[in-house]
RNA sequence: GCUCCGUUCGUCUAGUGGUUAGGACGCAAGGUUUUCAUCCUUGUAGCAGGGGUUCGAUUCCCCUACGGAGUACCA
């Protein structure tokens, strides 16, 4: 197995992501681009994009868009693609059309290919009796000289078919009987006998291409030399390396990655799975039709999206977990990707985007956290932003959950929590207020520094108890048991709004 | 059904022919604290099963089970 430190020597990788826009792109596409990205910058190798829309009637309005939006929030920089320009285009398959029928009819004429004027529906009834007699209908070898195509039928039938324009489809001549050597960066060496495979459409009686085909022809053209995709496709690695060979092409390197599964159960991560249990499952919102959520909207930061991403199938060999995306570039290893799939965690997700909470720089949560202050109903400046921000910021993982750590500092208690009432507003507590009232009208700065020993010495001279005066006050201040450090807060209140919320503790609570 | 791929704590994973099988998330307990969180410490839990090979297998081979993918004129 060739290795990627061989290849670096002698090449610069070109890579692609070739996703269909039949939808929103899926978290597990993003996960295939960003690898895709990584290996090719690790590499100083260029990441094109190339839409792959050879089935018009799943094209979907609005994905392509979707699909470059995802990657730029993603920060994942696309060398060559529909926007970008290249000099390999078109990036767009559907642009590329006249090019597949060329190279069908090389296939063609090679003795690679024939035609088939088979119906679907005639197809579709074979594959139906098949089943009932307990088989698996497969147009190859075995079966194909039976069947309506250009090797079964005598020209003059061809030709006439041909003449009342009939429609028919290509199809690759699989050969009988060949062990198919096949050589995975991930997995090794695979092994399948041709004859377990059937002779694949290539190209459509639409006068488009299939996938297949497509994508080998557009790989050659644009010189891909690493293709790095999802594991769906490992079935179709021999009919591909066939391919490469019948056009006598060099095979790139491939390698499919492992697939994400859904937190629970069986199967593979879907749209179904997000909804069900409240986590997107897509990097962006998605608008149209079936609306679905996204991590953006949901106040994730792209760099611990990335990040976790980025984790979920390959690690560096060691206890490191984050990383920026330059880390990531410079440590990125095909190698390093593991062969299972991995089960996606939400809880991990919320776990990430908790740790870039810390590390962002102020300034940039402030400016999403007075736009959430503003939806609230209120008003902040930058410099008071930064404070909360800073005081709140550590016990939270989301900005959305900012309000409720700061609510209290926008509006006096609207009412008092009532189990911490009962639990800390005692008989003597009103007393005690009223005297902590005194002392703080004493008081004129009232930054932390200077309201806490002043506060805390009165207690201790009076011997009252720490935690019967601090609830208490807390109480009347916030409203209920929770929030930050006390004498932080009425350090932003100021004295006014501080012996307000007092009078008013005590009006209310008696 | 057939073909291919996979299987280390609940989850993401490291790792080795002889290790106390390591880390992270989660969970639990304790500590810090004026509250709630955060934070810190400790704990919890794993090599799918059965055969080989071997002095010795979690590690190498085979089988089984389980999981996944593919089996379209979709990608």
């Amino acid at each position: 197995m060739k290795t990627e430190r061989q290849l670096n020597m002698t090449m610069k990788p070109r890579v692609r992501f070739a996703p269909s826009p039949t939808g929103p792109l899926h978290i597990g596409g993003v996960r295939t681009a960003l690898y895709n990205f990584l290996f090719a910058k690790r590499n100083n190798g260029s990441f094109l994009l190339r839409i792959e829309d050879t089935d018009r009637s799943r094209y979907v309005e609005g994905a392509e868009e979707y699909i470059m939006e995802s990657l730029e929030w993603c920060g994942i920089r696309v060398d060559e693609g529909i926007r970008e320009g290249g000099g390999y285009g078109p990036y767009r398959q559907s642009e590329r059309k006249e090019l597949y029928g060329k190279y069908a009819g090389m296939l063609l004429e090679s003795g690679w290919a024939y035609i088939a004027f088979d119906t679907a529906e005639e197809l579709d009834e074979l594959r139906r009796e098949n089943e009932k007699k307990g088989e698996a209908f497969i147009y190859n070898a075995q079966t194909r000289h039976k069947l309506k195509n250009s090797l079964s039928l005598k020209d003059d039938e061809i030709l006439k078919l041909q003449e009342e324009n009939i429609p028919y489809v290509i199809r690759f001549k699989m050969p009988e009987g060949e062990n198919i050597e096949m050589n995975d960066m991930i997995r090794g060496r695979v092994i399948v006998n041709s004859s377990t495979l059937d002779d694949k459409v290539l190209f459509k009686s639409d006068g488009m291409p299939t996938y297949h085909l497509a994508n080998v022809v557009d790989d050659h053209l644009m010189e891909i030399t690493h293709v790095i995709r999802g594991e769906e496709w490992l079935p179709s690695l021999p009919l591909h390396v066939m391919l490469y060979k019948a056009f006598g092409w060099n095979v790139p390197y491939f390698a499919h990655l492992p697939l994400l599964l859904k937190p629970e159960g069986k199967g593979k991560l879907s749209k179904r799975d997000g909804d069900k249990m409240g986590f997107p499952v897509f990097p962006l919102y998605w608008p149209y039709g079936d609306k679905a959520r996204g991590y953006r909207e949901d106040g994730y930061f792209p760099e611990a999206f990335v990040n976790m991403i980025a984790l979920l199938g390959w690690n560096p060999g060691t206890d490191k977990e984050l990383f920026t995306m330059d880390e990531l570039i410079s440590e990125f290893s095909i190698d390093r990707v593991g062969k299972s799939g991995a089960r996606f965690d939400p809880e991990k997700a919320r776990w990430f985007n908790h740790q870039y909470m810390q590390l962002q720089p102020v300034e940039r949560i402030a400016q999403d956290y007075i736009i959430l202050v503003k939806d609230k109903g209120f008003n902040v400046d930058t410099k008071k932003a930064e404070m909360l921000v800073e005081m709140v910021r550590e016990r939270v993982s989301f900005v959305n959950e900012l309000w409720d750590q700061t609510d209290f500092f926008f509006s006096p208690p609207q009412s008092y929590d009532q189990s911490a009432v009962k639990k800390r507003w005692k008989e003597g507590s009103p007393r005690l207020i009223r005297e902590l009232r005194s002392v703080l009208e004493g008081i004129d700065d009232f930054t932390p520094d200077h309201t806490e020993p002043v506060v805390k010495n009165w207690i201790q001279e009076k011997e009252y108890g720490m935690g019967a005066v601090m609830n208490a006050f807390r109480l009347v201040v916030v409203g209920a048991l929770r929030g930050p450090h006390l004498f932080d807060i009425i350090g932003f209140l100021g004295k006014g709004e501080t012996l307000n919320r007092i009078d008013r503790g005590l009006e209310i609570l008696g």
